[in-house]
DNA sequence: TTCATAGTTCGATGATAGCCGAAGCATCTA
DNA sequence: TAGATGCTTCGGCTATCATCGAACTATGAA
């Protein structure tokens, strides 16, 4: 039974914390709801086997995300329903801004602006994305030839994708990763127009004034 | 939480019986969800404390009902989600086919035809009815003093109103109570247009041929 | 390789809550 | 009035399940 599983307060208060629509870890969600990382672990195989959440792996992390907006859409008719009687819930707030803004994943770009230029590549259709999976469109490989002297083409590996979605840490949303991830981001590096922190271990990426003009030039924000 | 009111397979039994939109009795919801009129009685406090379920008093009965739509379709999303797992339930059938039809209820008429009457009634405008309170319009007035010759304005009584919405027991909706009501059911005696059936403690109420057209004539189902 | 971190599995514990028997109250019937 | 029926309250039993400590696996970092 599904409700049983809203039932309990430990899940509510996970889904709860997923009802942003971002997606959170098994230890954020644990921390979330107060317990322990081995009781939220028994709560999340229960919550995925029941069909309302479903994982994707991000290295040692594994991500949990509602399956769907159903899903949202009845968790808040709950909410609604127990609102004649008083109910409330707060959330959390961020820290570390500038890692938050700009940073390394591996080899590519993460964080705020990762995460923009991958939404703005999808809404000037240089790629189409089904799920995980990316494909560079004829527009994109012109893009990038033409705006960024990539030659996309030449950017393929045996085992590596050109294209990737990588789960963002601080976003909760996808950016682009995969040999076309890195080459963005080396081009960004020889261009001048961002470069990684030199404080030793660092995953700050600062871009400079005109790197960021620049940045803003091909993927800024939709408006 | 209110889920977890949900999550329970007893209250849930219930409150699917109670998804039709008819309210049930206590016992009846006992029997639904195959546990004892105690264990029932406790839940059936807490889904009214949890504002899912209204009663309504009827003599000895308490007949149970979903407080609004919007539990209904809250529980109807539910079970959506459910249904990717694989759920169902079943329902019940009718007795006493007489019974059902027309029956005595105290004074007044009961059953598929005393539900039927009050219906026809608000259609022809001749009553409004605002949860359990009815009042007689002057329509209302005017079609009792032709079509059956009762003077409603006769029919005050200190301790009892003319008008009253009653419980109906087979259809679980509203028929017509009160003086009014019992007035109509006289009429009906003394036209012959349907009367109590002789059997001893029995309180079928057997419709005539003629009072059978001449009811359908007044107050029959709308087109 | 070695260490650290994220996550899971296992087992034992404990508290919550469903359940029913017995008894009590309220209402209808005779 | 007495009896029957519908429903509730109370008390004790029991089963379920959330919880956490400890141990294990997997991935990433040094």
């Amino acid at each position: 039974m599904v409700a049983a599983l809203v039932g309990d307060p430990a899940r509510s208060n996970m889904l709860q914390a997923l009802m942003t629509g971002r997606a959170l870890t098994a230890s954020e969600l644990a921390q979330e709801a107060g317990i322990t990382p081995q009781t939220a672990s028994s709560h999340l195989s229960k919550l995925e086997a029941g069909g309302l959440i479903e994982p994707e792996k991000q290295g040692r992390h594994r991500y949990y995300r509602l399956t769907g907006p159903d899903v949202a859409s009845v968790l808040e008719g709950l909410a609604g329903l127990a609102a004649r009687a008083g109910h409330m819930r707060v959330r959390t707030g961020p820290k570390e801004p500038a890692l938050r803004r700009a940073r390394i994943c591996y080899d590519h770009l993460a964080g705020d602006l990762g995460v923009q230029m991958l939404d703005s590549m999808r809404r000037q259709k240089l790629v189409r994305q089904t799920k995980q999976t990316i494909e560079l469109t004829g527009d994109g490989r012109r893009f990038m030839a033409e705006a960024l002297q990539i030659d996309a083409n030449a950017l393929a590996h045996p085992r590596r994708p050109v294209c990737k979605a990588c789960l963002d840490w601080s976003e909760r949303r996808h950016h682009l990763a995969g040999t076309l991830g890195a080459a963005v981001m080396t081009r960004f590096a020889e261009l001048k127009w961002a470069m990684r922190d030199p404080t030793p271990g660092s995953r700050v990426v600062n871009f400079s004034r005109n790197g960021e003009k620049r940045f803003a030039a091909l993927f800024g924000p939709g408006e």
